[in-house]
DNA sequence: GCGTGTTTTGACAAGGTTGTCAATATTGGA
DNA sequence: TCCAATATTGACAACCTTGTCAAAACACGC
């Protein structure tokens, strides 16, 4: 017969009972706590495991200040971006002993200060986490960062931020990933080069952006306002650039997209329009999305790390909880790898 | 100056002071429990409102039984899927005061029961949650069944899962479904129609052919072998089954596919051989995910209300929590949708 | 008016942990 | 050897709610 049926679990009595010591003596050794002789804490130790003694989550979020809870805030679930991060950090959260729920604030963006601390507290008072995983576009949001450190709650961010936000932080360096792209281009002998933004409210758009521009006049090119058109980081807007470049008198030999979604709505536009990818016009992406694989031909694009992302996050901020020093300030930089596939040629020969 | 910071929240002490009962009446009240006059219950309701009170998730949970969690079990976060009925678990959970914590749980189909059974309290001991959604594979799972019911864990399933299987359960009609993707095919003449399966552990994988296979019959025609092939439910799988077809002496003149991901798959492959969708090979997918409207041309396909599963699936569990009756079986069957796109068309004229 | 039965209310314990502070054991120096 | 200082340990309160059970209030029939 399996066991199976959890009989009454053990409480940190038991424990003590068995090593013989105090429940307090307990606690210490498995807090990790100073002054306990290691005699002692071997003991514990061992009566724990023999017991299989899990604490209890209630009775320590009661007594205690922690609630083991992190919560991952975005404003949207179901894009790729947000998925793979999710998927990094929950498995950290596993890892650490803690748990992570999902709040989904919708168009937190455009709220007022009351508004979005009622969200919030809507959300999170019931079991206020330990500290909040904050996802683009909300990562930069300057109000939402105030309510959530008003409120007490550790943030970590995720992705780029302007550069007065403080605190922590894990992104990759998209400004140099941006020039990556660029010199792949250049190098391929691409000189007339088409951008199109990601949503305006997102700190990387702004940074691709830069990257771009630097990157372009590095190479001696010049920044066509005509070839930098506007997006949403959604396959649509993509497809509607992609639309618009083929009405032009003069096509770019090349596209850079904010992100593979676009990219793949660009593609789309061009082939509908009669043009080949890479033969007529070369198109890169940015993240390495799941649709960069399906459709066709695949996408040279940027490769984000997003579940690294995810789980570096959770990572910091739970080191940064276990340390005295709160409102410390660290920002991870995680590598990108530009992935070169198949939309990306040098340009026809006029 | 806005008001932000919370104050030292207002325990239930002080509600029951303001009111002028007892504490144990305030939890009455709160707890919509009989045997309380109606106008204690209005001054308690007030005196709540005005404290602005919120119990205390931990001391409630340390004490009675409830911990206001329902957690997700799946084998892999990031499939389009498991990504939307999460979107509407969380948003059903947010308006029910609950919390909804993701469990990534990798190859349980293949563990032993104790294996099981120590991959779920390595994630649930500490805060064992009131529920578990339960989504494919794992739904059909019996030896998983086992454990949660052992552990006392109610569960709801999502998706088609074997008849003998008790408890709450939400899902479309698979079997439905294929059946009018088959009678929609055969109305436009088709005769020879090739078929993808899914991965053979879900049980929709089953439903969903035994509903074109019976379509089929029943149109007089006849399921021929060579023209079912396996599939994983991944995009590959699907560009594998496109290259097998492609192979054929004689090819069939439309596929229809598991899911959606398989058929962009079998459209890429197709494509690739030179052949044109639909004028060629008419496909059909299943889900009306993403890439149904990313891929050119459009799938058509049938349309799950994957996040109306998920929010079901919470509310159904919920609910069962609060009834005295428990497990109860309840089985949900919510509509789909054939959506017809621009994949299929009357078989080529010999 | 009194006893009986029913409804409403409250006092108090319990749940499992951590923080405080006092008690005890140990060390070092005179 | 003894005292002071320090390191280790434990007793007990506190955290905030819910369950139990007894007390109080009320209704009803005689």
């Amino acid at each position: 017969m399996v066991k199976v049926k959890s009989e009454n679990t053990a409480k940190m009595k038991d424990v003590a009972d068995l090593a013989g010591v105090s429940i307090k003596t307990v606690s210490r050794v498995l807090n990790n706590e100073p002054h306990v002789q290691d005699k002692l804490r071997r003991k514990v130790r061992e009566a724990a495991e023999k017991l299989d003694y899990v604490p209890s989550q209630s009775a320590r979020s009661l007594r205690g200040s922690r609630s083991y809870d992190i919560s991952l805030v975005c404003h949207m679930a179901g894009s790729n971006y947000v998925n793979a991060i999710q998927f990094g950090a929950v498995i950290a959260c596993q890892d650490l002993g803690y748990q992570l729920s999902i709040s989904l604030l919708e168009n937190l963006g455009s709220k007022s200060i009351p508004e979005i601390q009622a969200a919030f507290e809507g959300v999170m008072r019931r079991r206020k986490p330990d500290g909040v995983v904050l996802l683009a576009p909300y990562a930069n949001d300057e109000k939402i960062g105030f309510v959530l450190q008003e409120m007490g709650i550790p943030v970590v961010r995720v992705g780029p931020v302007d550069t007065q936000t403080k605190g922590l932080l894990v992104e990759i360096d998209d400004y140099q990933a941006s020039i990556d792209v660029v010199r792949h281009l250049t190098n391929l002998g691409h000189k007339r080069i088409g951008f199109v933004r990601g949503s305006e409210e997102q700190r990387s758009t702004q940074v691709r952006f830069s990257g771009f521009s630097v990157a372009m006049e590095a190479a001696g090119l010049k920044v066509d306002p005509d070839l930098v058109r506007p997006g949403t980081f959604q396959f649509e807007s993509g497809y509607d650039a992609g639309r618009y470049f083929l009405k032009l008198d003069e096509l770019p030999t090349a596209i850079f997209s904010s992100n593979d979604d676009m990219a793949a709505g660009i593609v789309a536009a061009l082939q509908e329009g009669g043009l080949s990818v890479p033969q007529h016009v070369s198109v890169v992406g940015f993240d390495d999305a799941d649709i960069a694989t399906r459709m066709r031909p695949f996408l040279t694009t940027i490769r984000q790390p997003l579940s690294d992302l995810g789980a570096h996050a959770v990572r910091e901020l739970v080191t940064s909880l276990n340390e005295a020093d709160k409102n410390g300030a660290h920002r991870i930089v995680l590598k990108h790898e530009f992935v070169l596939r198949d939309t990306t040629a040098p340009p026809r020969k006029l």
